[in-house]
RNA sequence: GCGGGCGUCGCCAAGUGGUUAAGGCAGCGGCUUGUGGCGCCGCUAUUCGGGGGUUCGAAUCCCCUCGCUCGCCCCA
């Protein structure tokens, strides 16, 4: 056996796989398109230091599950591990104060060193949607109901929608003094990863799924009492809006998410059909990261679909490939060059041609087309050459055995009202 | 990074110390090089993820290693 193997954590996306994905990026682009949000493609490597000040040191992602590595001329490179901090620096460095209120859409792959399990990989691919420059909480709800949408076109069912508010930067500095006080207090009954995060990143100690520390969080300080009366404000408008427009939601108070950039809204669209890696969607808004990074004062909110979860939870119907309509079995010199030329014609009918290039004999030419389960075949053999004919028939069941027509290549009208009597 | 499970053909597998490693599916060839569904026949693993050891003898026992997989952490 082959000791060539895929990196680990990647895997071949064959062509039987890749029908439901093609049919998923379908139904996907054409929700955003008529949704008026254009695309936009950053690099998959970037420097790392964009990471690091994006999303933050003290996250998981930046502190343990980066690709990266020293390209040829000692650059610290990194690849992708979400897409928001390329954008965000994409639309800086080409200057989007010439148009601050900006749809986008991105879709491609991520990479994340983790050991991989159901439903994680370390190259995976995400659809990224960013409103740029938004503020309102109009805007908060149309990108949820938009992700929502989405699930919605795929047939997915039973999804939970689970919302939270962080605050601004300054309920949020407040709260966290607050709690890492208290932290410091009961450190000793927190497990060992919480302890460890107490300087690091405090607030991801909030959905700590251990249950002696989730018990003792119970008694902890909560963000919620220190938010302002404007960002409460704010968030009983978005429960509200998304009432009216009928989208179920659950609070979670300790949905925080872990990237340092988001502010505000925070959502995660779950399935129980996942297994433990339940998330296929993940959001929020992130009012100051693009100054943070260097750019203008540019509210944002944005949100990222896992695709291979996605196409977990998509329905088998979407994998179903397309049949062959023609299937052209031909023999001979000249009936392959008139073959070809036919299977030329045929597809402007937007018919599946499939034209045999084997040259092998015709009964294993016809095994080929019952194989494929092709609707109808057309036959060009010498016989046929000769007489500048080809011959059409169904190859269902009903009409196995002979039943064939025979056109003359001249003759594109008797071959179009065949095809209209039979295939279109 | 830490746990659990598993590694015999492209896929599903039998085999648990004794001459040649079942079988099924798929694939390929033939019966049938001008007409497909069925059937029949044949071919496809000197080798059991890899290395080392025990033994007269190992896919089967032991050690190491690699890989896959599920879970933890965390995320998509």
């Amino acid at each position: 056996m082959n000791n060539l193997r895929n990196l680990r954590g990647t895997v071949d996306l064959l062509p039987n796989q890749l029908i439901k994905w093609q049919n998923v990026e379908k139904i996907i682009l054409e929700q955003l398109s008529r949704s008026s949000i254009k695309e936009i493609r950053t690099p998959i490597l970037e420097m790392t230091e964009l990471f690091i000040r994006g999303i933050g040191e003290g996250t998981d992602v930046v502190s343990k599950e980066m690709y990266t590595f020293l390209d040829r001329g000692e650059r610290s490179c990194t690849l992708r591990p979400e897409g928001t901090a390329s954008v965000a620096r994409a639309l800086i460095q080409n200057g989007i104060s010439s148009n601050p209120l900006q749809k986008l859409w991105y879709m491609g792959p991520m990479f994340r060193y983790e050991r991989p399990q159901a439903g994680r990989q370390r190259q995976f691919h995400q659809l990224g949607v960013e409103f740029i420059g938004y503020e309102s909480v109009r805007s908060d709800v149309e990108i949820i109901a938009l992700a929502w949408d989405i699930l919605g076109k795929l047939g997915i069912q039973e999804l939970n929608l689970e919302i939270n508010t962080l605050g601004d930067i300054n309920d949020r500095l407040n709260f966290q003094k607050s709690f890492v006080n208290w932290l410091e207090k009961n450190k000793n009954s927190l497990d060992l990863d919480s302890q460890n995060r107490i300087n690091k990143n405090p607030l991801r100690i909030l959905d700590s799924k251990n249950i002696q520390t989730k018990k003792i969080l119970e008694n902890a300080p909560r963000l919620f009492n220190f938010l302002s009366e404007k960002s409460l404000k704010r968030y009983s408008n978005l429960k509200k809006q998304l009432e009216v427009l009928n989208i179920p939601y659950l609070e979670n108070q300790n949905l925080v998410r872990g990237l340092d950039y988001y502010t505000h809204t925070a959502f995660e669209i779950t399935s129980g059909a996942l297994g433990t890696q339940s998330t296929v969607c993940g959001g929020g808004r992130y009012d100051d990261l693009i100054k943070q990074m260097g750019g203008g004062n540019t509210p944002a909110i944005g949100f990222a679909i896992g695709l291979e979860r996605l196409i977990l939870l998509a329905g088998k119907e979407l994998g179903v490939p397309r049949n062959t309509d023609i299937y052209i079995i031909n023999q001979g010199l000249i009936a392959e060059s008139l073959a070809i030329n036919l299977s030329r014609k045929l597809r402007n009918y937007d018919l599946l041609v499939e034209l045999d290039l084997s040259g092998a004999s015709f009964s294993k030419q016809f095994k080929r087309a019952n194989k494929l389960k092709s609707k109808s075949i057309i036959v060009i053999g010498d016989d046929e050459a000769t007489n500048n004919v080809f011959k059409i028939r169904l190859f269902n069941e009903e009409s196995f055995g002979n039943r064939e027509e025979t056109i003359s290549f001249a003759n594109d009208t008797k071959l179009e009202n065949w095809l209209k009597t039979n295939l279109l």
